[in-house]
RNA sequence: GGAGGGGUAGCGAAGUGGCUAAACGCGGCGGACUGUAAAUCCGCUCCUUCGGGUUCGGCGGUUCGAAUCCGUCCCCCUCCA
């Protein structure tokens, strides 16, 4: 090995470990970039995708832009959708049967996932698998001596296989295989390294164990932190409706990252941005010295997310909108507008349900009660209220509900 | 195969014949204060023509009256074998 190449191994391990939150094991995944360097052979890195929700959000790209950059330095990605268990659904549970997905609801969401990723990797450079390819050819037999391989005690090991026996909670048997294929996934495309959050260590590491009983070069894990969503508390996701997706518009993402906590900034700067870390650094330290607002630094956030997705003329933009409308109180822009239908003169609770604002009278009239709702800008202050329909009417609920009624 | 426990609003959880549209907590929504942050405080959280109507796993029954009692069905969990 060239004192060249040592070096680069060197730089390469510097920005993988960036953000990272573990890497099993370190020294494994030095060799293996040395011997990329060696072989001139690029590593294999793999990502495996849960066809079911195809919606990315910030929180995907923690590992994506990860991804990014082993690619960008020469490595080749291995994405793996997971149409084989998509396609079984999940029967765990009460959450009544996870929908089974068809052959063309898999086609369609690994459709916007490449989409969607191509905003962050060329995608014209990754490999794309889906494990139904092999999985689905296994015998009872394989996946018998698949099992063989592992030990109930070994499986009982995840934490939240643990947690769930502790208290008391049910484990069914098919989720003992989720691992298993996960790990004989790595197994098939022989991955180098796989790469996934925190809360894939078990599954990850499974992988390895695989690997090794097939007599296989393991792979190294490196799990990144989980995000956690516009709460601040729970792990950024669809279902929990805390995310940002890649997907939503200027206005949406700047307006959603001022609302994360302050405690989250240093993290969302870290994880989903693309400044570099002594940037970082700087805002970091300006805001505990009191040079930086938070809240300027929060902007710079939320500025720098738009950016990444829609360019920067676009984040200055959605800035200057969200200065307008949330730190003046000026009316947005783009408000949606209702051609309206019907009598043009009406109590403002049907008026609030007709617009689909609330979806019954009741809920309306409490709003109006609460001091929720503007009309032109002006509080309604009685329920009962009459209005007449004028053209270009503003009906406010909250700080950012609008709806704009036009005459046709 | 046997024994036991359970299914109440978005979630958790009280309630075991009328005073219960159903305590309480969380979440959510609105208001005040702010920086659409956090913290805090206040209000709301089934529908309604404000008379009432429809709710406590499903169906049927007892009763003047049922989330509460009876029958039946469905679902879930734990333990023993």
């Amino acid at each position: 090995m060239t004192e060249k190449q040592r070096t680069e191994v060197k730089r390469q391990m510097a920005i993988y470990s960036q953000g990272v939150q573990e890497i099993i094991p370190t020294e494994e995944l030095e060799i293996k970039i040395a011997k990329s360097l060696v072989e001139n052979r690029p590593l294999k890195i793999k990502l495996g995708l849960d066809p079911s929700a195809p919606d990315v959000h910030l929180g995907h790209t923690v590992v994506l832009n990860k991804l990014r950059q082993f690619q960008e330095n020469g490595h080749t990605i291995q994405l793996i959708i997971g149409d084989f268990t998509g396609k079984i659904g999940d029967p765990t549970g009460k959450s009544v049967a996870r929908k089974q997905l068809t052959d063309e609801d898999v086609k369609h969401n690994a459709k916007t996932y490449f989409e969607q990723f191509g905003k962050i990797m060329d995608m014209s450079k990754v490999e794309l698998h889906y494990n139904s390819q092999w999985l689905s050819k296994l015998k009872f037999e394989d996946v018998i001596q698949l099992a063989g391989k592992i030990t109930v005690a070994r499986l009982m090991e995840r934490d939240d296989f643990e947690e769930r026996i502790a208290f008391g909670k049910p484990i069914s048997l098919h989720e003992f295989f989720y691992p298993l294929m996960q790990g004989y996934d790595s197994v098939i495309l022989e991955c180098d390294i796989e790469l996934g959050g925190t809360d894939q260590h078990f599954n990850i590491l499974m992988g390895r164990h695989f690997q090794e009983t097939f007599g296989k070069e393991k792979q190294v894990a490196l799990l990144m932190p989980l995000l956690e969503g516009l709460d601040g508390v729970e792990k950024m996701s669809k279902s929990k409706k805390n995310y940002i997706g890649i997907d939503e518009s200027p206005n949406e993402m700047y307006g959603k990252a001022m609302s994360i906590p302050d405690e989250l900034m240093d993290k969302y700067f870290e994880l989903v941005t693309d400044l570099a870390p002594v940037q970082i650094q700087k805002i970091k330290e300006e805001i505990k010295s009191g040079k930086l607002h938070p809240r300027d630094a929060k902007m710079l956030l939320g500025k720098t997310i738009v950016r990444m997705y829609h360019g920067l003329e676009a984040a200055e933009q959605a800035e200057q909108y969200f200065i307008q409308v949330f730190q003046q109180g000026s009316l947005p822009e783009e408000i949606p507008v209702i051609k309206w239908r019907g009598n043009d003169e009406i109590s403002v609770v049907d008026l609030l349900v007709n617009v689909k604002l609330f979806q019954s009278k009741g809920e309306a009239r409490r709003m109006i009660e609460n001091r929720g709702v503007k009309i032109n800008g002006e509080k309604v202050e009685d329920a009962q209220l009459q209005i007449t329909i004028t053209n270009g009417l503003i009906v406010q609920v909250g700080k950012r509900k609008f709806v704009k009624i036009t005459l046709s």
